[in-house]
DNA sequence: TTTGCTTTTGAACGGATGTTCATTAATTTA
DNA sequence: TAAATTAATGAACATCCGTTCAAAAGCAAA
């Protein structure tokens, strides 16, 4: 038999891109094998190759896809310097607390990507940090914050920030919106606003 | 020819877990081969059973040895909560940045890990975070810090410490000891003291 | 120099890997 | 209903995987 009854095309894909994102976050994408995510699916592996040229390439998606979706759901950047950090904070933790298998993928799986595709999620994380450094360059020259130095400061608020992903899960002690109210007062004061 | 001349016994033990630190952190255990380690070493691959019974036992010695090091390396526990925050915020930054392959292996390779290794592991990086919250909550006993929830602000600081790791590079732009100083600057403040 | 121990080799094991492709079946179009 | 298109199968490919083990070679003690 070839292809099973009732299996849409327009249902594959997406499907498949969902097993790898979850398969990829739990064991990592050098112990996933292509056989392992088309089981996932429902699917002989020769299939994927329907929809993904390689299994690189379907890594590489998975972190263009969310790194794109985070640079997109674009903060108001209205306000002083103050308003508009909280705003990166409150939405920097909620973002990433939804999306927790992109967030590990794009964060561990780093090292398994050529070179040039590499060079392309790099920039794309990159451009994401830029936002908060202004924030903080904006706010210090209004005299609003004290930062010493804004490259090392956007790098440690982001890193206290993502790892919120580490620990924070839904209907535990803290409620979503608890999380971002403390991490907002942690990062009001580290600035020294 | 088996047994090439000028081998001893003594150094090889030590060369294989150098090699699969160096390995492990750079490409991710499941993408390593045990001949690629032993390639590494100079030797072949059924070698490296006389030193190890096995891949996974190589990795759980890896993150224990690095974590009984971080716990056995005390900071002298003494002088009030701000003074022994402070010495723990050095402490942490110089440690790990001495040790950036163990570091990464220790944080990223824990899936890797079969369920009874995973939970040595992890009672280990426990025992060190406790430290931080000990002083965290003596602080916040004795009025000299505001931390709401001790428990958040200690797994905030661990992650924005660990995260000079992901950057820092010796002979860059800033110093470590100019990086201790940024980072303490930001942890007093964060803590309210 | 011979004996015995330690260390390494190199081949072999069964199985898993990413990927390709001719074949076949289901669906869509005419 | 017939023809054309799309989507999936399942076998095959060369290669790699972790691990085992008899045989060989280096070394130390006698």
């Amino acid at each position: 038999m070839a292809r099973t009854t009732g299996s849409h095309a327009g249902i594959t894909g997406p499907k498949i891109r969902q097993a790898a994102l979850r398969l990829f976050a739990q064991r990592g994408y050098a112990a996933v094998s292509m056989r392992s995510i088309a089981a996932e699916v429902g699917v002989q592996a020769g299939a994927l190759y329907n929809y993904t040229p390689d299994k690189q390439s379907l890594l590489v998606d998975l972190m263009r896809t969310h790194l794109d979706g985070l640079l997109e759901a674009a903060v108001p950047d209205d306000g002083g310097p103050l308003a508009r950090l909280q705003q990166f904070v409150a939405f920097h933790i909620r973002f990433h607390a939804d999306r927790p298998d992109e967030v590990f993928i794009a964060y561990m799986e780093l090292r398994n990507l050529e070179p040039d595709n590499f060079a392309e999620i790099e920039a794309l994380r990159r451009r994401y940090e830029d936002r908060l450094e202004q924030i903080l360059r904006d706010g210090a020259e209004a005299g609003v914050f004290e930062v010493a130095d804004s490259k090392i400061v956007t790098l440690a608020i982001i890193a206290m920030l993502t790892g919120v992903n580490t620990w924070f899960r839904q209907g535990g002690r803290l409620s979503l919106e608890e999380v971002v109210a403390q991490y907002w007062d942690m990062v009001r004061k580290a600035v020294g606003a």
